[in-house]
RNA sequence: GUGGCCGUAGCUCACCGGGUAGAGCACCGGAUUGUGACUCCGGAGGUAGCGGGUUCAAGACCCGUCGGCCACCCCA
């Protein structure tokens, strides 16, 4: 019989890995409860419709990238594409929005795509959102916090920040009618998937790869000419505050993105690191979104990281933890000792409770459980055999630095183990 | 959804259309019957992703399929 597999594009992450995303989540959480946000713990399967009215009908993610399914009432539910839509509905759900709030989320995401570097089908975000202010400082608190955060990971110089403002939904809407009337006038010259998206989600054009449709472009009508008074003095309060924080960007004008919800800020931290998948963390204000979804308007900004692209920055940058050995490696010859080790284990657990304390189990002789032990990477080894047990006592053998065994009473094993460790630790 | 490259031991990889498919690392045992590392000796581990085809002969060539990687697309 074949043995089953995990879904494609759905990943195991072991122990070695798991290590790694502890890390990076504790840093991220620390940051964000120390700039006051609340974590929020959101269901991974929502209504359908939360996702077509907050993402857009048209957007590639709902119309092809959706796992969708009904549930044996019939109704239409989908495994979470991104994180801000619910957490938008849950906001209002439970009426967190009365006032205004800071909230956090993290967990995995789904998306029906094909696998590649940095891109997977369950993938993982840590998103933030601040709801009820609509003034720019909100915008600058996420991307200021951001930026302590990559100081914080140690990737500060291989992450750069890039900016745009997209104005108002009016505005866009006008700029949009007449990118399409100048692009329509040059579709022949158009690459084959900007022709598609001259239909479905023209914007999109703007940050095409292709080389000619972007020669194209500049003579294209500019987003910035079509900009409303007040996203342009939201845009530039915005970059006023970056400046006097000294976080730097650059402003890309032809930066917007992918769902429709968002209007006025838009931003993205970009890499050269990752290959395709360039972007780590982005984000954006949506002061409809709330009330589209139903509920009273309110303004809201947020952003979400990909955890699988931040850990491929830490690796490229050299930044990931140690591997945690061991402190002590248990090894015992014969029976009594096992026992006797047992019990002694338990008291050292007591005692110490940081300690990471490794027994060997499943005996075998002295000298493969020694070589177990030197494997381990534990800096002592705790040796039991028949002698140790009829005194009373423990030998206490360094692996790490050449220094000579030492045995010890039982009873003082607790109280003496700190200083070993201190002592023999490299 | 489209394209390119790749699937051989737990891992990294060799091999050569023709003998029983190899190495390094890792693993197990021993040299050292209570002491790891360095060294030496031995051992286990493979239906060559799967299915079909060509051939006297296929792990190798062809087709299909599944999986992986990378890119397009999409986006965190």
């Amino acid at each position: 019989m074949d043995a089953l597999r995990s879904i494609r594009g759905m990943n195991d992450i072991l122990p070695t890995e798991a290590n790694h995303w502890q890390f990076l989540e504790n840093r991220v959480a620390e940051l964000l409860e120390r700039y006051g946000y609340g974590e929020l713990r959101l269901p991974l399967v929502e209504p359908t419709a939360l996702f077509s009215r907050s993402i857009g009908e048209v957007t590639d993610i709902v119309e092809k990238e959706m796992y969708s399914f009904e549930d044996r009432n019939g109704d239409s539910m989908s495994l979470r594409p991104e994180g801000t839509a619910g957490c938008v509905r849950a906001a209002i759900q439970n009426n967190l929005i009365a006032n205004p709030c800071r909230l956090w989320y993290s967990g995995p995401m789904f998306r029906y795509e094909r696998p590649q570097k940095g891109r997977q089908r369950q993938f993982h975000q840590i998103g933030a959102e601040i709801f009820g202010y609509a003034t720019p400082d909100a915008d600058a608190e996420l991307i200021i916090l951001l930026a302590r955060l990559w100081r914080v990971l140690g990737i500060a110089d291989a992450v750069s920040l890039e900016i745009n403002s997209i104005g108002s939904l009016e505005a866009r809407a006008a700029y949009r009618a007449a990118l399409v009337s100048y692009l329509e006038q040059h579709r022949d010259a158009l690459d084959e998937d900007s022709q598609r998206r001259l239909l479905t989600n023209p914007l999109r054009i703007l940050d095409s790869k292709n080389p000619d449709t972007q020669a194209l472009l500049n003579d294209a009508p500019a987003l910035e000419d079509y900009l409303d008074e007040e996203s342009m003095e939201h845009f530039a309060a915005l970059r006023s505050y970056l400046d006097t924080a000294g976080v730097s960007y650059t402003v890309n004008p032809r930066l917007v993105r992918g769902l429709d919800y968002y209007n006025k800020t838009v931003f993205e931290w970009v890499t050269d690191k990752l290959g395709a998948q360039g972007t780590v963390c982005a984000g954006g204000r949506y002061d409809g979104l709330v009330q589209q979804l139903g509920g009273r308007a309110t303004p809201g900004v947020g952003f979400a990281m990909g955890l699988e692209r931040l850990l491929l920055m830490l690796e490229v940058c050299g930044q990931l933890p140690e591997a945690k050995a061991p402190d002590i490696f248990v090894v015992t010859s014969g029976p009594e000792a096992q026992q006797a080790a047992i019990a002694a284990l338990e008291h050292l657990r007591d005692a110490q409770p940081a300690l990471r304390i490794v027994q060997q189990l499943g005996g075998g002789s002295f000298r493969s459980q020694m070589k177990k032990a030197d494997r381990s990477g534990a800096t002592l080894a705790l040796l039991w055999g028949e002698d140790e047990v009829a005194a009373g006592e423990v030998t206490v053998k360094p692996l790490r630095d050449g220094q000579e065994q030492v045995r010890l009473p039982l009873v003082s094993l607790a109280q003496t183990i700190p200083s070993l460790l201190q002592q023999h630790s490299h």
